[in-house]
DNA sequence: CGTTCAGTGTCAAACTTTCGTCAAGTATGA
DNA sequence: TCATACTTGACGAAAGTTTGACACTGAACG
């Protein structure tokens, strides 16, 4: 129905390239999408979604020639039967390797060390998430949440659970394989799941302050909740001022909340122009003293606007639970010798 | 109202250049201003906001071309789609809200009944939430709405404390008094604390069970939380799947669950034409026996629709809750017949 | 073992469509 | 009067379209 969309996003949405969705249309006519008066493709959602499915099952090793052809609930069928499992943490979203190897299920995931003492600690727990997310079933995915946290502890549980599986279903979502009700379900659960995990720390007055959101354009409020998690464990007080926030509104909670240090995360959109000018305006609205600390998948593409404004970058929840825990120290003690 | 406003203003506040916005009229017919006596374009506040939500997606990737004729509302699906994440009530960048109205009660809220022998039994617990609100003070207000609820009860919280807080914030954000970082940390705390309220209730496997969430257009989740909450509070094993969800989704949520109920919310926008569309193509798509349950703030502006589909209106969150409540008996007593 | 061949992803060339921008000439309005 | 706006026609960059070709892979075959 409605939604109609160039080549070019259904290729963005699916990780195709336009070359390869022209090719299958030619050669297979895997689809059949509509034309603008002057014959550019029009993709609708529903097309959209078929070219998601095609392209699962291609990377699952599958040759187009064979399955252009088949309906969507084979497809589904297919990806259903093959692949439960989570891809690693680390692993990058969606290149399609030219075939090469794999053409099984990529279910034990920890791809490649087959020996290695650390398999994936994480995937029987983003095994049970992901059926229950499937069937709607709050109960069950906190159940296997709290289990997570219980035997992997709090990072652990971000760290290979909710982490990935966030990923793994936003993709599975803009492939049509879930559907976005599941997604939000999904969303909605680990988030408060993730808050609740920051409560479970009661914090003194004298505790360290840190806001935590996320800039401007940056939507995805997520990532955030896991940094004030992380913070909350070591004993910040946390002030979760939500996502889309411009700078002025940062310095200013900052500023109010009386705060040593402004945690932000970044992860999607990957290249925004205007990104840079807000934290550019930011580090200028905060008083000197106060620490930038950054964090997400995005914010490696901001370096260089990072770097100028003397931001802590951190590449991992790992890292960024260090630098949390070295700038409380410090700080502490500076506290105590001009408040007291 | 609606201010006239030239083509240079329209041009500023919406980024875009005088030619881009004659264009777009002349060869797509995007917006059709209204004239001076000299044939100069004349733009409303709808128009500019259109034009806004145009340039906007536009700069998402899409042609002008092929979005030019979608509606408002669908062009905010593909600005939210493409922000993946949940809207909140500062997403847009700066579009007056055409609301404005409202003058009424702000803190007193307890509308209209001035006399009453009962005094407005919530208002201390606002005035103090404000004030943690203020401060960012997560744990104050945290306190403060877990003292509420002691005090007033799982219903009376929403009734008297949450809800007209949320109103009442609502409004001092978009008049300027509270800042968005405020009103983004309200509405995460309060959301997370309505959505414990739902956890604390453990219901059985033979519990029945209902899909809650808003359908298209409907960007905010708070009362379908209150929704959850209620009916958890029954003893109804809830779903709940957010916002904004086309009629397929909320029907494919339904079956995926296995539920003998849907309930939707409705707020704002308050007079969105597509959504009668939704709510009867929701309709069709439901088996016949789950019944639709609707309320919020805009309910009653979709009355017509409503009624056609044999929609439970509730009124206020009083008759909802004894709705759920009769709604849920019948069942059970159908299901003991049935299924044993 | 080397050759052939179908299946695929990717690319190039040449042409078309889309869309932002501009220029010219005229009209409006404070 | 003079900045601003209107219409029309046109230009050029970016991106889309088609056709055809190339490189690589695995399987089949002599």
């Amino acid at each position: 129905m409605s939604a109609i969309a160039s080549i070019h996003t259904a290729a963005t949405r699916t990780g195709l390239s336009t070359h390869t969705i022209r090719a299958w249309e030619r050669r297979h006519h895997a689809i059949d999408p509509s034309r603008s008066v002057g014959r550019h493709r029009l993709y609708s959602e529903a097309d959209i979604r078929r070219l998601g499915l095609l392209a699962e099952v291609s990377r699952l090793g599958h040759g187009i020639g064979k399955i252009a052809r088949l309906s969507n609930v084979e497809l589904l069928e297919i990806i259903d039967g093959a692949a439960l499992s989570v891809r690693e943490p680390g692993a990058s979203p969606a290149f399609s390797s030219p075939a090469s190897d794999a053409p099984e299920a990529p279910l034990g995931s920890a791809r490649g060390r087959k020996g290695r003492p650390s398999p994936d600690i994480g995937e029987p727990f983003r095994r049970n998430c992901l059926a229950a997310v499937s069937d709607l079933d709050t109960c069950r995915l906190e159940a296997e949440l709290r289990e997570a946290q219980i035997t992997l502890g709090d990072l652990g549980l971000l760290r290979f659970v909710v982490a990935p599986l966030a990923e793994h279903i936003g993709e599975q979502w803009r492939l049509g394989v879930l559907t976005m009700a599941q997604e939000h379900f999904f969303s909605n659960v680990a988030k408060i799941f993730i808050w609740n995990l920051t409560r479970q720390y009661h914090t003194g007055a004298q505790a360290p302050r840190i806001v935590v959101g996320t800039p401007c354009g940056q939507m995805h409020d997520m990532a955030a909740l896991m940094v004030s998690a992380c913070a909350a464990n070591l004993g910040w007080n946390v002030a979760f001022v939500g996502p889309n926030l411009p700078a002025h509104e940062l310095a200013g909670a900052v500023r109010r909340f009386n705060a040593q240090c402004i945690a932000l995360s970044l992860t999607y959109p990957e290249d925004d122009a205007r990104l840079s000018d807000e934290l550019l305006k930011l580090r200028q609205m905060l008083p000197e003293e106060v620490h930038v600390l950054v964090g997400g998948r995005a914010s490696r593409n901001y370096h260089k606007a990072l770097t100028l404004i003397g931001a802590r970058q951190a590449a991992s929840l790992e890292s960024l639970f260090a630098d949390l825990d070295s700038m409380r120290r410090p700080r502490e003690a500076a506290d105590a010798g001009t408040q007291h």
